[in-house]
DNA sequence: ATCTGTCTCTTC
DNA sequence: AAGAGACAGATG
């Protein structure tokens, strides 16, 4: 009687696929990988059965090629929450385990160890002295470290020793490389470097957290921490008392949050080794990295989103740096929550968890108040530093210049004239929103999107910012002819100019994606900023995480109408985030920092809240906001979305799929509410028209009861021919 | 008649 | 997703 598996493919289907095993195979484990046949093609599939009744006719089955594990890839615990997160997302399971593991390991390489190349002296090396060096400083320094012992070529570049001067030593035959095994020493969990005095508060969230975090529960702590307030050290305190017992850490901070000082806070205290995915590496070094985590040899893994998925020996301890901040959510293909999977998984492998922010997330914020979650909070900036100052501008019939009132303008000068920075964020880049044409009123639309091109004056450009598309200005409308074209919406590259025509005694400096396209330029202005080069710094979202200007003392948000009266009900948390997150950036010990908000609506009752009482309150009416609408986290939501060329097919493929979850749906009263189907925001993108249907539901086991029944049945429509459906599971973004 | 891009179907 | 086959217009 011959052996059936069945296997998880990395196809977008939520089907499973049954083969037979040829009898001199040996017999894969569940969690292993198989080489197989698929339709003309060889694939790489994930073995989930290895004992199974063929749900075909024997006769159709194909035979496996190889097996290409004699183990399961995954730990126990994390293939669970593997399986856990496929169906919870409803995204098929093969997509989900290629997502989840290193892409060597989907291209069917094994999961070994490659040799590291190591370098050593040779006799002659072992020989000469180190003097004999003198006019060489680069080779000196490297040839002295090297007479200590053999290096690794990856200790070489962590200790940023020239790669010239490495082949100039081989060259004169000082050096020799050999490739060797590579050679774990058990790591301990020693300090490298004192750790530094705690206030009162971190002291207590330490103590707090070290009550228990050893306990190997799944406890979670929401660290709510001001900016400045000292929340590493809180994290790296507690992360020593983990790694002392023995156990692995890991810590996942936000796609821009991953920068080489993070890293070295890391590597500077501990002298366990740290192992960094970021998207820099290779395959094969996000293999070996994989597989240090994996066995244990790495003391603490750090890594953005998808570090989440990393299999590890002895987890103790996970810790989630900005935890409110929306790169934790994968926003397209498998759209997984980063943070509400590190939950899951504290449940699976019993560890704990700190989620850190200075503005947490309404979830959270939920979760601490029901108990859940514990709550600490640091209150005090480090050092003694003074909390800043807040006050808002009333736009109303002021006379603006390029988005400036009068009143800015002249704070600004105040805190110019002290010697200070000041701040400018302005979420728009470009020239202009749109250009448009005075005399007909044409305005510069994409072709292929639902949205105006923005004016690039730079680089003379119309630009997409939605489809990438681009185009040379017209000098006459498109529509009329006429040559009267005038802009509207100031972008960031307007501002600079005016700023600089406004006070040309002071640099500024725009920092937005477009100046800092070259890789290194965002380090070489963020540190002109720092030698004080630049006196207005003018920036996106992007200056609005992770920096420190210390020498700014006024920060202004431009133009926060926008998220006031969004259609998404998350607009007015992301902009207290961004508010706060903001306000962070500016000031020190010595120098007091202000916030300044530009807004049409001083009363808006969000913006009273948060200038008068802080983030805290705002938190607080906004929470209670969200359940008297019954929103989340005080209500469970899923998202279909369609795209198609043809506009009504998209339609009417959400309508075919609405109509299958009314079918599906028994009871007196539906607990279930679908809404829809409606044109999405941006109705049309790069040339598809764009629907949605929102699911809506008090609680989340009926809504994924609902989903899971109607799901195989969504599989293979034939509205589905024409257009095509994805499904968003806790929808983050309504775009 | 043959080439070539686009649509549709199938994958144990 | 991605390869194969079907189909349709255009090509000297």
């Amino acid at each position: 009687m011959p052996t059936f598996i069945r296997i998880a493919l990395p196809v977008p289907l939520r089907r499973k696929y049954d083969y037979v095993l040829a009898p001199e195979q040996p017999l894969p484990p569940v969690g292993s990988r198989v080489r197989v046949p698929f339709g003309s093609r060889e694939m790489v599939g994930f073995v989930t059965a290895n004992d199974v009744t063929p749900e075909i006719e024997v006769s159709q089955l194909r035979e496996v090629i190889t097996v290409s594990d004699p183990a399961p890839l995954w730990p126990e615990p994390l293939w669970k929450l593997l399986l856990w997160a496929a169906s919870y997302y409803h995204h098929p399971l093969g997509e989900v385990l290629v997502h989840a593991a290193p892409i060597a390991i989907k291209q069917g390489e094994p999961p070994n160890y490659t040799l590291v190349r190591r370098y050593q002296l040779t006799s002659e090396g072992e020989a000469a002295e180190v003097e004999s060096l003198q006019r060489a400083k680069k080779q000196q320094q490297l040839f002295a470290a090297l007479k200590r012992g053999p290096m690794s070529a990856a200790t070489i570049r962590q200790h940023e020793f020239s790669t010239a001067a490495l082949k100039a030593l081989q060259d004169k035959g000082l050096v020799e490389a050999h490739d060797c095994e590579p050679d774990f020493t058990p790591w301990r969990g020693e300090l490298c470097e004192q750790p530094h005095a705690l206030n009162q508060e971190q002291a207590v969230a330490v103590g707090a957290i070290l009550g228990s975090v050893n306990d190997a529960k799944a406890n979670v702590w929401l660290l709510e921490g001001v900016t400045g307030s000292g929340k590493t050290e809180v994290y790296l305190q507690v992360m020593a008392e983990v790694l002392a017992a023995g156990k692995q850490v890991l810590v996942l901070v936000p796609e821009i949050g991953l920068t080489p000082q993070t890293v070295a806070r890391f590597r500077n205290r501990f002298q366990a080794p740290v192992v960094v995915l970021h998207s820099g590496l290779s395959d094969q070094e996000r293999l070996q990295g994989w597989l240090q985590a994996r066995d244990g040899h790495a003391g603490i893994v750090l890594g953005t989103r998808s570090a989440i998925f990393t299999p590890m020996q002895n987890l103790g301890l996970l810790i989630l740096d900005e935890e409110h901040d929306s790169s934790f959510k994968q926003q397209e293909g498998f759209r997984y929550n980063a943070r509400d999977l590190a939950i899951k998984r504290a449940h699976l492998e019993g560890f704990g968890v700190i989620l850190g922010s200075a503005t947490p997330s309404l979830e959270s914020l939920a979760n601490a108040r029901s108990k859940r979650y514990a709550h600490l909070i640091l209150g005090k900036r480090a050092g003694a530093a003074l909390p800043v100052k807040s006050g808002v501008i009333d736009l109303k019939s002021q006379r603006l210049h390029n988005g400036l009132s009068d009143q800015l303008l002249t704070v600004m000068q105040k805190h110019l004239d002290a010697g200070n920075q000041v701040l400018l964020f302005l979420n728009r880049r470009g020239f202009a929103s749109a250009l448009l044409c005075h005399e007909c009123g044409w305005i510069s639309d994409c072709h292929r999107c639902q949205a105006n091109m923005t004016v690039h004056q730079q680089t003379h450009t119309l630009q997409c910012h939605h489809c990438g598309a681009q185009r040379r200005i017209p000098r006459q409308c498109q529509s009329c002819g006429s040559t009267q074209l005038i802009t509207r919406g100031l972008g960031t590259e307007q501002l600079e100019q005016a700023i600089q025509e406004r006070f040309p005694n002071y640099p500024a400096i725009r920092i937005d994606r477009d100046s800092t396209r070259r890789k290194g330029q965002l380090e070489d202005y963020l540190e002109a900023v720092a030698r004080g080069d630049y006196r207005i710094l003018i920036g996106t979202q992007m200056l609005a995480k992770g920096h420190h200007f210390p020498d700014v003392t006024l920060v202004s948000l431009l133009d926060v109408d926008g998220a006031l009266f969004s259609a998404d009900f998350r607009a007015a948390e992301r902009l207290a985030q961004l508010y706060v997150q903001v306000s962070g950036r500016a000031g020190r010990a010595s120098k007091k920092g202000s916030v300044l908000l530009q807004t049409h609506h001083p009363e808006h009752p969000l913006i009273q809240e948060l200038i008068q009482n802080g983030y805290k309150d705002f938190a607080q009416s906004a929470l209670l906001e969200r359940e008297q609408a019954m929103l989340p986290p005080y209500a469970a939501m899923a998202l279909f979305r369609a795209e198609a060329i043809d506009k009504p097919a998209a339609e009417a493929l959400l309508q075919v799929i609405s109509d299958k979850l009314h079918a599906n749906m028994h009871g007196e009263i539906p607990e279930v509410t679908v809404i829809g189907p409606m044109p999405a925001p941006l109705a049309r993108r790069a040339g598809r028209f764009r629907y949605q249907l929102l699911l809506h539901a008090a609680a989340r086991a009926p809504l994924h009861g609902l989903l899971q029944q109607c799901l195989p049945e969504l599989e293979n429509l034939a509205e589905a021919r024409k257009a095509r459906w994805t499904l968003d599971i806790d929808p983050q973004e309504f775009i």
